[in-house]
This record gives structure tokens, C-alpha cells and sequence, in this order.
DNA sequence: GTGAAAGCGCTAACAT
DNA sequence: ATGTTAGCGCTTTCAC
């Protein structure tokens, strides 16, 4: 690794001088020429800063510190790690990945963080649940991703639950399902408690009378599909709004079972959290892709704009086929997220007796 | 945060007495007195020392680089730097995650992380694969993770493919079936070429001629569906051993459509790519997982004790359910991976007829 | 316009 | 047994 004093020498100059061209710093401090003769030498020896000592000097590294609270081992965060990383990357900063399953392995990642003098850090559960932010990163630059804080002290980034269920249910009543269930999960988070209160909202305003016995809330094991088998037989639902792709399957095994089509003789929706569907699942399901990515991107955005104390680049948003946020407003702020469905959704009334 | 200066002066002694004793090289130096009560004022003050300033020192930074080449944007490594995480983090080591899409994109991240001044480097692919390592990367430590090194310089971490394909085939030899089909990708890579072999050695190993009508090798898209729709018609095969998950889908759905049943009419055996089958398929299909997590873990054990220059730690393994590897052999290594499976394979003949 | 010098927090060789 | 000192590579103030 060749250091400003090497080039110093090469050049004939002091090193201050060549700090203060390499950092563009020079305009009408060093003379056009030298400066020039500075740059030239610099890329010939290939130079590249020295990270740590600029840190060490400026009290700034360009790190942020990614904590995702895993409940188990399920890595979730793929795709939002992704998204901060590439943003980041394009900010000129680093990314350092943490995790950990309970508060005591989450509090030493975040010392660990302290001590490598990350700038600011970005946190995430996995789905977007109630989090309760340790008090050790409340004096730091924090956004949320997919996370909802408590105390309401951070800004965060998430999808818009409500709309979620409610765009899902409304795109099944206009597909002329008469008899719409909701496939939910039993954990008490966000995401379930949004996206059911869309689904009946959207039913009310639909001017229909939600039936709670559609409503089935399950845990991701077996005795889910029996629960999603009984009612298909109990209540011959002709549409389903699914709150994950997990539940999703356990329709689509229960129609297989009973010789039904997806697309066909059933409608679904079905929330994409594994980036599953677009795989493999049938093109007849309609999902709602959560935009994992996008949130990720636009919270590292959002964490760095603080950081630099200027305001978002409301320019540098992802180009994915996604979405564009409606974007807005003072922090702590939400962005909502317009969502992108995949597929097609079966328009005639479905039948169970085909 | 507390400096050692703060310390010092608290403690009525000197910086390098604290270094000293601190950093645990106060053997015969400090007064065991002084020495305690130095470390009493570290404790009283919250002292954590400050990495940056101690890499710049020491030329250490205890920060590792994971580069992850993805081919599209799917983020497959989740797994992977979970365990490598892990690893580093009970190592005191901090993991730096980084990706992009073509080698100009990877070039700068490496520059990156070289600018940070890492210590080491893992590097993976999606899937296993042959890849060709940049030439900035040669003279550092690194680890390549689920990939394959074509010129063998370095040392690797991967399932033994082979015998991921010679298990799968034989189980379904054994659970009865007769005419096994295999349904893989179509891009040449470590884990197709590698997992087909196994099929055929197994099914010579059984004393039967692999039937070329029962091979499928199809990309992962529509009309892969109907090539494997198209393979139950025309060969009416009654085992299936899939490459991954999407293609373990498409045979899901193709015998759904023609009311047969998994584990009952007919076997499969699937390698799980995204874990997706342990939380939503039936528990009739036997998977084969591959060990992500394990993977990473290993790969990031054996990187740090490549640059630590010492042994691996043997006994650090992680505790999961998964397997325990025959530890072997110097570097260049491929660790063989035991694998587990999940659920079972119908150990009656299977009949299309039924 | 340019260079000298101080210092970020830490380690380690060298004095005492 | 402890303190003094010299940097690691860089930024930045202050003289010239």
C-alpha cells in the first residue's frame, strides 16, 4: 500500500500537499500544475487512502453498522442487506453486518460496532414487528427497516401493512370472489395486525360483513394445513388472502388435494417474504412481493442523509420495477410503499363443485 | 468514549502501563496492585478500546471481507454469512459484507475493502460453481465458500456433490422406485455436473443402466414446467431426485395436476437451496439441506486461523443438527459434508395408475 | 502557494 | 516495575 508520504517524495512535495489535492481541497491553495503532477504520481503508484487513519483523524469512518435481530436462524434480511449494501456502496460507505438472536448477543454486537466507530446503524427484525430499541443506540444516527420503534424516537422504513391487506382483498372482490379468507399468522406483529385490518376494511367498504370464521391464523408447521384444510371444507372459500408464502402453500396443497386450480377454480394472494414465488410458484397466483431491497436502499439513503446532515437525494432511488414511494414528510417518517403484483388473479365466481 | 489517556490519568500511571495491562502483556511488568487497579478504572470508566487506532498500529484490523458474486440480485449468501458471522464474532472478528454483479463491480468493492485495510477474505459464489478468483485478491488470506477454485491456489468449503447426488438416488433405489428421474439445471456448474454424477454412479452402483429419456435438465422458468410435465407423461417415472427446490416444485405441481401424491404415488428427493421446504412442503418429500450456515462457519474458522497462523480450532464447530464433517487434510481442502434429510420417501413401489 | 507541526488513540521498543 | 518516546497514515492549523 503506497501512502501520501511516498507519493510526497516521488512528486517532490510535502505531504500536506498531497493531502489537500487528493481531497480536492487545493483550489487555489496549491498551484494547477503541482496539483496535477501530484494526481499523475498518485495514479501511477496506485494509491488508495488509508481508511483507518482518516478515521482516526477526521472521527469519521463511513461505517454503518447493520444489527438484524433473528428470532430464530431464519436469515430474513437477505434482500434488505442487499439493498443497504448497494446503496451504500454508491454513498462511498462500508457495510458491517450483525446479528443475534436475544438482547444480551444483540448488546456485545453493538459494543463491537461501538468500538470499530461505525457512524450510525441500521436495524431490522424480521417482518415488520414492534422492536424495542436498546437504550445503547439511542445517542446514534438509527433508522428502522421493516421495524416498527416503540417509543416512535427513529424514523423507519416499512411497508404499508394496511394497504397491503387491503389492495390484496379488494383485487379478490373484483375478481368476483364471493367467500374471501385470511390465512394469517398467531404472532402479534405488525404485518398481522395491518394487513388483517386492511382485509376488513376493504371488505366493509366493499359492503360486505367480514365472516370471522374465514379468518384463520396459523403457526408455520403442520397442524397449519389441517387448519387451512378444515376450512376449505367448513367454508368453501373461493379466494384467499395469504399473509405469507408459507401460508400460501398450505392453500395451494389443500386445493391440489381437492383437484382445484389455482387461477381456475380459486383466487389467491399471497405476500412474497422468501422471494419464492417468482421461482416457482404458478404465474395463475397473484403476489404481492414485500419490496425487501428497496426498503433497505432507501433506509441506508436516509441513514446517511442524517449522518451528513443534508437531505435525502430524493434521485437515488433504486431502478427496480418496484415501485416509487410518495415521499414525504419530516422523520419519523414511514415511506409508504406502493407494491407490485405478479400474475393474475382468476375473474370468474369459483367453484368448489366444479 | 473513555481513551486509555483518560485512564492513565484516573489511574495516576502511564499510557503504556495501561496498554500493557489492558492487552493482558503485564506478566512480571505492572505490579499485580497497580495492574488491578488500572483495570478497576477501565471497568468504572465503560473503557472500550478503540479498534480503528489499534489497527492503525498494528496493522490488524480484525475485520474480515465476504464477497458474495451474485448473478442476478438474489441474495442466496444469507446462510452462509450467518455462520461466517457467527464464527467471527466468538473469534473477535468483524465481518465486512459486500456484492456485486460483474467483476468490474467486484473490483471496486475489493478495492474497498482493501482501503479498510482487511485482513482476509471469503468469497462465494451462488450455488457452487467454478470461479475464477481475481488477481487482487491472491496475495491475502481467503477462503472460498460454496465455489470452487479453478486453479486450485485456494482452499475451499463445499458439499461433496457427488455424494449429495449418489445419496439421494440411492434412498430412492432403496425406497423402490424404478424408473428415478433427475431433474437439473442446465448451466454447467460444480453442483449439476457433480450431483449428476452421483445419480449415475448410484443407479450403476445398483446394477442398472442410467436411461438418458430419464434425465431433465431445464432452467428455471415456464417452460421448465412443461418439460418436466412432458418427462411424466412420456417416462412415467416413479422417483425424482431434484437439483433444488424450484425444480422439486415443478414435479410438486406436475404430479398435483395429475392427482398423484408425493410420498404416496411417488418419491422425491429435493436439495433445498432456500430453505423453503423445511417451513412449507410436505413432509413427505425428502430434502436434503444444503448446510449453509455450516459452510460459512468453517470457511470463516479456517480463513482465521490461515491469518492467525495457527491450527483450527476443532472443537469449534457450530452446534447444529446437521452433521459433523471428517475434518481433514491440508490446504488445499474441500470439506465433505454429511448431510441431513428430512422427512421420508415412500418405500413402496410407486404407480402411476393408481 | 507550500511546508512544518501537532495530534487522532494506540502499541512497543527503549530508557530509567 | 514504570515511564518516555516514536511512530502507524492521515488531516488541518498555522507560519512562512
Amino acid at each position: 500500500m503506497t501512502t501520501m508520504k511516498q507519493i510526497a517524495q516521488a512528486a517532490g512535495v510535502s505531504v500536506s500537499s498531497v493531502s489537500l489535492v487528493l481531497n480536492g481541497h487545493d483550489a487555489g491553495r496549491i498551484k494547477p500544475a503541482v496539483a496535477e503532477r501530484i494526481r499523475q504520481t498518485a495514479r501511477q503508484m496506485g494509491y488508495q487512502p488509508n481508511a483507518l487513519a482518516r478515521s482516526l483523524r477526521t472521527n469519521k469512518t463511513r461505517m454503518i453498522g447493520f444489527i438484524s435481530v433473528q428470532v430464530a436462524t431464519t436469515p430474513y434480511a437477505g434482500g434488505m442487506i442487499q439493498g443497504a449494501q448497494d446503496a451504500l456502496s454508491e454513498l462511498g460507505y462500508m457495510l458491517l453486518t450483525v446479528s443475534g438472536d436475544d438482547a444480551t448477543a444483540i448488546e456485545s454486537e453493538i459494543r463491537a460496532l461501538k468500538r470499530y466507530g461505525v457512524d450510525g446503524f441500521l436495524y431490522s427484525a424480521m417482518s415488520n414487528r414492534v422492536v424495542d430499541i436498546p437504550d445503547s443506540l439511542a445517542e446514534f444516527p438509527l433508522v428502522l427497516v421493516d421495524a416498527t420503534d416503540e417509543t416512535n424516537r427513529f424514523p423507519s422504513v416499512e411497508p404499508d401493512e394496511l394497504r397491503i391487506g387491503y389492495d390484496a382483498t379488494t383485487r379478490l372482490v373484483e375478481a368476483g370472489c364471493e367467500r374471501i379468507a385470511y390465512i394469517g399468522c398467531t404472532e402479534p406483529m405488525i404485518a398481522q395486525t395491518g394487513r388483517l385490518s386492511g382485509y376488513r376494511q376493504a371488505l366493509e367498504d366493499a359492503g360486505r360483513t367480514p365472516n370471522e370464521r374465514l379468518i384463520c391464523d396459523v403457526l408455520n408447521n403442520g397442524p397449519a394445513l389441517q387448519a387451512v384444510e378444515h376450512l376449505f371444507d367448513a367454508e368453501q372459500p373461493d379466494g384467499f388472502f395469504c399473509f405469507n408464502d408459507a401460508r400460501a402453500w398450505y392453500v395451494y396443497e389443500s386445493a391440489a388435494r381437492r383437484g382445484l386450480t389455482i387461477g381456475h377454480d380459486l383466487s389467491v394472494v399471497g405476500v412474497d417474504n422468501h422471494r419464492v414465488f417468482a421461482e416457482t410458484l404458478d404465474p395463475e397466483l397473484t403476489t404481492i412481493e414485500l419490496p425487501h431491497y428497496e426498503m433497505g436502499y432507501w433506509a441506508a439513503n436516509k441513514l446517511v442523509s442524517q449522518i451528513e446532515k443534508r437531505p435525502i437525494n430524493e434521485d437515488a432511488w433504486p431502478h427496480t420495477t418496484a415501485m416509487m414511494p410518495p415521499l414525504n414528510t419530516p422523520s419519523p417518517v414511514r415511506i409508504h410503499c406502493t407494491l407490485i403484483e405478479k400474475g393474475s388473479v382468476a375473474t370468474r365466481r369459483a367453484s368448489h363443485s366444479k
